[in-house]
Parts: C-alpha cells; sequence; structure tokens
DNA sequence: GCCAACGTTGGC
DNA sequence: GCCAACGTTGGC
C-alpha cells in the first residue's frame, strides 16, 4: 500500500463534491503533467491518498482511496494523459493546514512544502502517520 | 491581485 | 539540444 496527496482548488471540485459521488468514486481527470501522470500510473486499487484544498482552505480535508487504476483521461483525446479515479473514504476530524505541516516536525521533507505546484504526490507512510494523528483519524 | 517557481513550447 | 518566451499553479 502507497500513500499519496491529491489537490484540488474547491471551487473547481471540492471534498464535498468529492463526498457526493460515494463508492462509485471520480475520476480525477485534468492532470497536464508528466511527474503528476506518473505518480497515478504507480497507484495500485486501495492506495489512499490525502485530498488537499488548494488556494481556498489550504488544508487537507480527508482520506480518498483509488477505485480504478489509470487509464485513458476523458476530458482529452491526448494519448499522453490518463488518470485514476478516486473514492472519499471518511474526513478528517480536524483539517490539518498546510501552515501547521511546515512547522511540524517529522513533515520537513513532504512535497506538499518542498514542490507546492506538484498535484499529484506521494507521501511517505511516516508522514502518514503524523498527519492523520494531526487529522484525528486513524491511519 | 501579485509574482515566484516551475513546466512546456517552439524557433534556431 | 539549447534556451527564450510564455503559460500555469498556488502561496501570500
Amino acid at each position: 500500500m502507497n500513500y499519496w496527496l491529491f489537490k484540488s482548488e474547491p471551487d473547481t471540485w471540492s471534498w464535498d463534491q468529492q463526498v457526493a459521488r460515494g463508492a462509485a468514486g471520480e475520476e480525477w481527470h485534468g492532470v497536464r503533467n508528466y511527474q503528476a501522470r506518473n505518480n497515478m500510473r504507480a497507484m495500485k486499487i486501495g492506495d489512499r491518498g490525502f485530498y488537499y484544498h488548494s488556494n481556498v482552505g489550504k488544508e487537507i480535508v480527508g482520506i480518498v482511496e483509488v477505485s480504478a487504476e489509470s487509464a485513458h483521461d476523458s476530458t482529452t483525446d491526448d494519448p499522453r494523459w490518463d488518470c485514476v479515479h478516486i473514492r472519499a473514504v471518511k474526513p478528517f476530524v480536524t483539517p490539518v493546514t498546510l501552515e501547521t505541516c511546515k512547522v511540524q516536525p517529522g513533515l520537513e521533507k513532504m512535497v506538499l512544502i518542498n514542490n507546492s505546484r506538484l498535484s499529484v504526490q506521494p507521501v511517505s507512510p511516516e508522514e502518514w502517520r503524523i498527519i492523520c494523528e494531526l487529522g484525528g483519524v486513524d491511519p
């Protein structure tokens, strides 16, 4: 099992909208960045990820799960781009802000902090544990 | 709204 | 294959 982080601007697609999709999940379309795409290609069904609200909120608000492995992105004809499907698993009791992550020991190497522009990124098991604890949920 | 950081595009 | 120009992301 690997861990990831998915970014979305809540004005475009929010956690609540993701939750509304239920167990069926939602195609994580729109990624046009090779690194982010490659991360999605490395995902397996059942892998977990954090759901981060960029721009508005700037906080991790919940946990999602990969519900379909990477396949062609239906929003483009360009064969280069594909994406996974994800579904909401559970919300954080306490959202974990970017600000908190920046000062939290153990999170110094987080991609979220060091490469703020990558929209789909890996999370280490240790980072996963720390952030779940801060969020008030079981890892 | 600004702008730094970064990725992509395309001319040469 | 280099690199200047341009576009986008996302924190502030």
